[in-house]
This record gives C-alpha cells, sequence and structure tokens, in this order.
DNA sequence: GTGGTCTAGACCACA
DNA sequence: GTGGTCTAGACCACA
C-alpha cells in the first residue's frame, strides 16, 4: 500500500501530517477496510524515505483518533468501526465550519461563501489547496 | 484601542500571529480606520504583556502585506487604502475554500457543506473558531 | 521659499534627507542662488509642520557638503560656488555608477542597463522613482 | 559556502541584509543552483560569528521573496524556480532606473550617464559599490 | 519618543 | 539536528 501513498518532502505541511491525510484518504476511498493490515513502522519509513519517527508520530496520533490501533508485537490495524468514514468527514466538515465563521466574523458574507462552495464544487479552484487535513 | 485586544498566551498559535490577525479584524470592523495611529510598538508590548520584539514581528509582517505602514520616529499607522478590507475578507474566502476543497476531497457532499455553512450563519456554531485570520 | 517645498511625512524616506534633496533640487533650478538666505530652522520647522531637530539634521548635513554655509548670529546662506551645481550634478552621477555596478557584477548585461537607460530618459518609467537622492 | 560570505559587521548596513545579497549574489553566479541546501541556521550564524536570529531573518525574507524555502527538521533550499536569476537580475535593473530618474530630475544630462555606464563596465571604477542588492 | 537591528539564549515541534 | 517563536534588553537613527 505504501506504493499508494506519495509524499511531498518540500512541502511546508509536516510530514506526519500528510501521512495522516493520506491514510485517512484510502480508508475513505475503500482502498484500506477495517481489519487490514499497516505496513510496520521501519519498513513504512524506509519505504516513504522518511525519519521512523514521522511515521510513528504519524501512527501515534490516529491511534488517538481512534482510527487506527496497534497490537504489540503483531502490528497495526485499521479500527474496525463501521462509521470510521462519516468520522473521518465529520472532521472535515468542522474545519469548514472553523473557517467560515472566521470568515462571518470578518464581515463576509453568507452569500460570497456559497458562492465560494459553489466554484469549489463546480471544480474552479485554482487555490492549490493542499494544505491541512486532519488532527 | 489595546483594551480591544486579548491575546492567549497559552496558545500554540503563534502570538505575533495572534495579534495580526486581532488587527485585521479590528480594520474589518472599522475600529481602525485608514490613517489611524497604532499604538507605540514598546508601549503596546507593554500593555499585552508581550515582549517588543513580538509587536515588532506582527507589524512589519502587517506592514509588508500593505495592511500598515511604519515611519520611523513617528509611529505605525493603518494604510491609506480603501481596498483594504475588501483585500482581507478575500483572505478569508480563500481560507473557506481550502478547507471545502479539503472536505470535498474526502467525500463530503455539497449539501452537508452547505448546511454546515447554514448552521454557522444561524449562530449555532459551538466550534472554538477563533483560530487563524491572516496569511 | 518655504512654500516651493512639499515634503511626504508618510513616505519611507527620511524627512530630512527629502528636505536635503529639495533644498539640492531648488539650488539645481536655480531658484536658489548663491548667496540666498535659508529660512531659519525653527520659523521653517514650523512652516513645514516639522521636528526643528528635522530642519537642523538637514541643514547640517548640507553644510557638510559645503552646499550651504551657517554665519552664527546671522543665519544660514547658499554656498557662494559657482560650481555648486556641477557638484549636485556629480553626486547623483556617483549613485548611478553604484547601481550599475551592483548590477554587472549580478552578470546584468551592458545592453541591459543601457536599455534601462533609454527608457528612463524617454519617460516610460513607471517604477515611482523617489527614493534617495544626496548625502 | 559559508566560506564564500564575508560579512561587514561593522557597516551600517544591516547584517541580514547583507547576508541576503550574499546570498541572492551566490544564485546569481551559479554557486548555489535551485534545491541546493543552505547551512543550517545556528551553525551558519557560528562560522559568520553572527546571532542565529539574524540568520534567522535573513532566511525568512529570501523565503518570502521566493528565493529559498525552509522546511521545519529538514533544513533551508534553494527555491526550485528555473526564473530565479532573471528575477534577482530585474531586482538590480530596478535599482539602476531608480537612480538614473534621480540623477536625470537633477539635470544629469543622457550622455553623462551612458559614459558613466562605460567607465563601469570598462572596469575604471572607484566606487565603493558594494552596498545594497536585493529588495 | 518611535521604529529597526542585534545579541544571548530558552523552548517547541518536527525529522 | 533543523527551523520557528519568544523573552530581555541594548543600541541606533530619526523626529
Amino acid at each position: 500500500m505504501d506504493t499508494l501513498i506519495k509524499l511531498d518532502l518540500l512541502s511546508r505541511r509536516p510530514i506526519y501530517e500528510q501521512l495522516k491525510s493520506k491514510i485517512s484518504e484510502l480508508v475513505l476511498l475503500g482502498e484500506l477496510k477495517p481489519g487490514d493490515a499497516l505496513p510496520a513502522v521501519r519498513s513504512f519509513a524506509r519505504d516513504l524515505g522518511v525519519n521512523p519517527n514521522t511515521v510513528q508520530k504519524a501512527y501515534q496520533e490516529l491511534e488517538r483518533e481512534n482510527i487506527i490501533y496497534s497490537v504489540v508485537g503483531r502490528g497495526t490495524y485499521i479500527s474496525r468501526s463501521d462509521k470510521l468514514a462519516d468520522q473521518l468527514r465529520e472532521q472535515q466538515v468542522q474545519r469548514v465550519k472553523s473557517a467560515v465563521l472566521l470568515a462571518k466574523n470578518s464581515s463576509v458574507t453568507k452569500e460570497r461563501i456559497i458562492s465560494a462552495v459553489d466554484e469549489v464544487f463546480s471544480g474552479k479552484n485554482h487555490a492549490e489547496g493542499e494544505s491541512q487535513a486532519d488532527d
């Protein structure tokens, strides 16, 4: 599965965060299903060309968010929850709400926000987008 | 005007960024108008309970974003630009679009996003919101 | 003569430097001739809406450059030198040479420089220009 | 590469600006190429006999000018832009134009300017030159 | 007084 | 180790 993941080592976005996002995405897409095993920290790090501490950190945070779980001596797996995808999507929605609240507090009109949403969903976003993703 | 600003010194969000946001907000709200003077670096720092260098950094970044300008020996002022508020609002909209794009990429539906926007504008937001506000 | 001088109090360019430039310009234009009296520091400062120290500093530097001279108890006058204008022009040429040298060291071609000079002399400069002027 | 850089700690030109110029020059000369790593902030500061904050400031300004970029935990690198050198050269040309404009406003003739340019390019410059070099 | 630069050094997140 | 933030405080030019 590591072949499905490409990190941008030049980005300012922390690598461990990129990794978290990528794994979440794979869950969302159904590429990773509850119970599936994740690569071992060390070999994964080697394959990604990244520091083991970095993979470790990504795994730890994902575990804290109940998206994956580890069994000492056996490995790391995708959580057995049928609401995993919903849970991840809800995180994204919360982020949107935070951004909208800030905009609202800056007197941006609801109409302007709605049209911005329309633009994104009609694919007219020239923004690189990337940034943030979960936490 | 310094009494209008409250910083969260414990937040992991950099103090100078919080300060930038607060000042931007005051401009947006019309509390600060083009030509208005900002507090002197040192006295402002004292009032905020912060190091002068931190205020300095906030001022310098706002200056290179053309939101304020400084003149040695005289002081710091809000830029004389009639498009200041629009400019700041557009920054907020861009943030929203980034967040929406990420949500979209996580298969969040447009309907869900729109309803999230509705929630925020009807005042039902329990999100801490606060964070971010400028580049 | 103070009515001929307009300072930009908002500019980042130091006021005393602006004042020096303006006086030099007036000499160059023949508005001020050798032997002419300059306004007294205090009244001049008042007229310009500027701190007396600032006018003082401009006068001191101009005196150091032999462009003006002061007689204690009498006042300040334009130097009685017939080469004053040439001298001022030569200062400007030196500045150009410094800038050209830096450009040359950055591998800018002579052709590019010449064409830049042409542009300025044909009036196609969209640069605000202003900055620097003597010292 | 740090051995290629000599700062004048006594100059009134800010150290961080000198450093910015020197780095820009090295890029211009091809000594530093896109993707190349710059010395770490702290070790560079030690080698230059300067405070880390000063190097930091130079790096951060070069970063916002898109000349270099930093990644926390990894290091600082020359930007991957093929137009970097052109961009820097254009900055120098702008400086020349500003100086020429001022000279022109002081009634310096075009002929005089051209001959000054000739002098510089034929190596007859006794001007200290050094100073300035970036934004 | 006002902004700008700089040192000395601590602490943090990330790799 | 690497960059980013912050404090404490000095010194400078300018007004």
